[in-house]
DNA sequence: AATGAATGAGAGTTCATTCAT
DNA sequence: AATGAATGAACTCTCATTCAT
């Protein structure tokens, strides 16, 4: 039980030291010394724990997002209606981010490096993510509460995409500004529109331009 | 004269092979005999046109940017309605990438991977698309189409981020839907809102929980 | 003394382990690991019976020929005739290894990795090796059965390299004939030689060409 | 073609000096970089030449016999005598070895350090080689110079055998005696053998002891 | 005696960039 | 302007060995 207890901090330790290095360094130019050193360990040690330099970014990035959409899979259940669900989840994702600035960077940027860390954050997690604000889109159109002519599709890409747009340039303008404050202001806008009402359908609706 | 296009022709053939290599190997693994060979030259050649890899990278940004915002900013003025200007908008950011999925891949994955790009990225030309759209914001709060009390920042982030996680998506998804025509819907979402009206800014209001 | 017989037991586990795992994979790419696990005990106790992994391949080779050269020798004693002395030997070279393939292995290649390994093989044992046979040929020439005129030195060369090509040769054809039955036929060979008697000798003794 | 030349000589220039090097730190012992410094290059040129620190030593071993076994061959052609053809093989082994200390140690040591090697070296030129002096005895056996009922193979292995152990001994005992000279003793003892005459193939067919 | 987690030195290879031609 | 041979710095990961338990 202690020989475990060590082995689980030595690894939780790792996966802290390269959150705090990766976000300072960015991956590439991260060494795996940077990592062990900041972990307090050997260069060799990293490999008991992990088996690569790409493995400590996937599963840093599972375990987080594992964890987090746990927890915001539990809160929904205890609410019932769509703005409220969108809520939590906009409440977790700039809430996990924005108290985590490390976290931030790595989530934002280094995570997006290439193709292959994209398709598993695609595939895996952020499916699941994108399938929570689905259904609390698809619970509210039931409802009543959500235009039901609307594109599940796009609504949530809009909702995701506006989230991680302002997360992002949060971390590139180094957290000059409060990003949890924002869940409202942007849910707000997301539900009622920039519009003031005046005839905007009309010019969304012309069809594209050819070029 | 004639030197000097043809000069430009290698310049330019060296810029879409890169788009094409990047696209296909990822930047990083990318290596540039890669490039030079599939431009046609030999590996020396690229440094009489480019500095470094990296310096590709930028220039081959600055210049499809440069050109398109410039494109945008003449149309743009061509309109006076807010909507119609984001629309002009959106067309031309989900059909210069629609049209080029290799430069798609560029933009949305490979460009993003280290601050190093992403600080450029914002700092420039970035810092001008969004400079557009709250332009185009602004004068149709003062028209009375856009709702007075929205934040700009807020709704241009909203606005971009919708377009990019589109674009992301549609990149992750190996071009499996039409982008451009998702130009109207996503604007007019962002125009009128997802919810049917019925009491959503109540929670959208809520004080964030903390946690 | 039960104590000492389990100790014994775990040492003699390790030999037998390194010579399969030797065998198999070779000297270099073995792993501790892999021979303390086809041991069936942990890596560190291979430290408390063996110095390093360069150790367990020397005493390995030590306690085989030891073991053999003394049996050689005892059996030796019982024979008066230098042929008869000649055929104990190579019964012994050819059973020895024969009976043991992947002994035969890590004899005719891993152990001569290096001239760190060679040097101690040709120091030690070899020479006692070549003391027996050289012994054997010098006794022949005494009893008239081996041609005085002949270079001991350079017969007993003839002789091992002879049974030393065949292992071998039967090592990397993977065991695909009968070893063990090839002492008589070498040993009638190396006494009586490969021509009819004519006029060989002629050519033998002509002046090697400069070059 | 100048370019050519000097292409070339690089080549040649990387090989003399593993040869040197391999033959004084081993080949295991030895870095790419210790190559490099004395051919008078950069580390990364080897690889411009050769595939891997491996592949030197495979090209090393394949050019030098491809070199002398045609050597050989042409020689061997301008006589007719089964006994003049060994002697042509003998020479050119002991010569080319001889004269070269370096190589000598390469091919009687570092060439053998594992099945992955030795595999290579049996499987091309070894077996070409042997077929040599296979041929030389089947043509002594036509002539009648050579023992109708002594086996090719057997035979084969013995004056192989003989030979490499001499010159492995002649390696390790660091050049002390005079490679060259040996030929023309070796093949003797090979023709002629090593009895005066006197019952030994009686000794030599008693089937071997079991044990 | 036995364990096995931890160590950390060590090296082959790649590739962006240079520069003599 | 163009070439492409040459450079050499840079870095992940392995694994023999140690030692606290």
């Amino acid at each position: 039980m202690m020989a475990k207890r060590r082995t689980d901090d030595k690894r939780q330790r790792i996966l802290d030291a390269a959150v705090s290095v990766f976000a300072r360094k960015g991956f590439f130019a991260s060494r795996i010394n940077d990592v062990a050193s900041a972990a307090g360990i050997a260069d060799g040690t990293v490999y008991l724990y992990f088996e690569s330099k790409d493995d400590i970014l996937i599963k840093l990035f599972d375990e987080v997002m594992g964890e987090h959409l746990e927890a915001a899979r539990q809160e929904i259940r205890r609410v019932d209606d769509a703005a409220a669900r969108l809520r939590v989840i906009a409440d977790h994702h700039l809430g996990l981010l924005g108290r985590n600035p490390d976290l931030a960077v790595v989530f934002q940027v280094e995570l997006r490096q290439s193709t292959k860390f994209m398709d598993l954050f695609t595939a895996s997690w952020l499916k699941e993510y994108f399938d929570l604000v689905e259904a609390a889109i698809e619970a509210g159109q039931k409802q009543g509460t959500i235009r039901a002519d609307l594109s599940r599709g796009l609504a949530t890409h809009a909702f995701f995409g506006a989230l991680d747009a302002l997360v992002t340039s949060w971390v590139l303008a180094r957290n000059s500004f409060d990003l949890t404050e924002l869940a409202g202001p942007i849910l707000e806008l997301f539900l009622t529109g920039a519009s003031t009402g005046t005839g905007a359908s009309q010019v969304a609706k012309t069809p594209p331009r050819r070029r």
